[in-house]
DNA sequence: CTCATTCTCTGACTAAGGTCAGAGAATGAC
DNA sequence: GTCATTCTCTGACCTTAGTCAGAGAATGAG
């Protein structure tokens, strides 16, 4: 990464939070404080009521502050408390109609600024702008996606193997069954013999990738898996990327893996990385395609 | 403007608030307030001492309270105050080494964590996310920029009108005189007889545009100018634009203007605006080209 | 029934950012 | 020299955001 991409992004930050962050900051809650804006923008996402632990939790606040902000939103008929039906000690509270109309007065508010950002601009700016604004957008989030190792028994990584599973069942004309595959145990993905690598946005599972790291022998790539909703973002080339990286700091002189016909971004993928397609080097029943790439080619 | 570009905005600044916004407030700060920081930040933007008087209108803060973040800083020896060698009310202020020191600290951190937040792309991504974040901050800069009517003999106006003459004279192989030029007084730019626009960013002149409108005759653009630094940023279209729309406001039927051979990005800008050349309808001494443009072709 | 735990609420407290009304010193116009 | 003005500083005050240590009610395990 140069200095130059460094200043620009801080550049970037100083333009922006001078344009957009006071509006969130200020203008958003306009009249009213900015912790109680959040809460009723977070209370207003649908109608039904909501547990105030799982509010609590969900934007991190601590239990006295959030009790205090419901009493105010609550002294201006906002809000409405009641006790959970279930459990007498949990408190549910929705928007009341009144908490719906300051809700929307928010949101016209916010628009009318975005809109007052955008008015000096010609039309062919404007696009330019919300184009340029999709991209740093896109890739903000994508920068903000953690790869982590967990254990293929994790929820997120069951979570992503059953999605994973799911999707090729739908995608494979012969349809998929995780168990025929061929992938012994779970223990092959789990340390020592190999690792499984989970991504997550803002804590939710977005993709996967294993690594069997069979001594003395190449590393192969299993499960290699990107959430719809997340592709587009660059994600299946880092997670790629960091399997192959962690296979080469294991000592494998070369990562191998195989792919079905049907999956032909994923084929492409491979290719544009550097990988080269060899003769079958297992008997997977869904594979079409193998391949490897020698660690000494990574770039 | 559409309604899914209004949406775009907002998504921006939740995305961007929440991965620059905080980064701004709380980490800059650091271990010091973001008053505190801010401060630090504007007085080390160049050697010199500063009036604090200076200091206080750049930042927008009350005296009370610059005067507390100044103590501040002063009990901590990172700055260190004096009076004003000609006038004793006012006070300077400069960074000690221990400010100097202090500044690079948060500079670094701030480095640090725009570098974090690259750190996780491949650098095809990273060049692609400072490219958008630069066009996202060069558009914002447009949009930020007013434009407003202001008397010729305005400070600002005047500045504009020195640049605009400096620079002409310095482009035009035979120099250039504002006397010489076709202008026959200033009362001609100023209402009733006409108007004239500058544009500031962030209270700075960037550029200017004037108009003439003879009663039951074409109105006139004159003075049309950005400056160098301001340029790629759509300024020339917009006051064009705004000056036509005041004349067309004003019943002018048709908008006319001269210019010189040597402005071939402003002749371009003329035809691409939607103006034809036509004979000439003066004897500008400067000008070698002239057009027109019906107020009723106006986009 | 007992007891530890869970959940909410209250009171006490802190830090930061900021506003407002003067006080006091210096200055400039007359 | 007088007097209005300018500039800085001080004290009093306010709001927001947030933390922490319990108290008190309800619940679930044993």
């Amino acid at each position: 990464m140069t200095k130059e991409q460094v200043e620009q992004v801080r550049r970037f930050s100083r333009t922006t939070a001078e344009r957009i962050g006071v509006l969130h900051e200020h203008h958003l809650g306009g009249t009213r404080p900015y912790g109680q804006a959040r809460l009723l923008w977070q209370l207003g996402d649908d109608g039904g009521p909501h547990d105030v632990r799982t509010v609590r939790d969900r934007l991190g606040l601590d239990s006295g502050y959030l009790s205090r902000l419901l009493r105010a939103l609550e002294g201006d008929g906002l809000v409405a408390l009641a006790p959970h039906p279930d459990d007498r000690r949990v408190r549910t509270v929705r928007l009341t109609e009144a908490g719906r109309r300051e809700r929307a007065r928010l949101d016209e508010r916010s628009d009318a600024h975005a809109a007052a950002l955008l008015a000096p601009l010609s039309p062919d700016r404007r696009t330019e702008l919300t184009d340029a604004m999709a991209k740093v957008e896109r890739l903000l989030t994508a920068a903000t996606v953690t790869l982590d190792p967990l254990d293929p028994d994790h929820p997120d990584a069951a979570y992503c193997l059953r999605a994973y599973a799911a999707e090729l069942a739908e995608l494979f004309a012969e349809g998929f069954d995780l168990a025929a595959s061929l992938l012994p145990d779970p223990e092959a993905l789990r340390a020592p013999r190999g690792l499984f690598l989970v991504a997550r946005l803002h804590g939710e599972p977005v993709g996967c990738g294993g690594l069997k790291l069979p001594p003395g022998a190449p590393a192969e790539i299993k499960r290699l898996w990107v959430r719809p909703s997340a592709r587009g973002l660059g994600l299946a080339r880092r997670l790629l990327a960091e399997l192959e990286e962690r296979a080469a700091r294991h000592g494998a002189g070369a990562v191998r893996l195989d792919t079905h016909r049907a999956l032909t971004a994923a084929t492409r993928l491979y290719r544009e990385s550097g990988y080269t397609e060899v003769p079958a080097f297992n008997d997977e029943p869904y594979a079409h395609h193998w391949f490897e790439k020698r660690t000494g080619d990574m770039a």
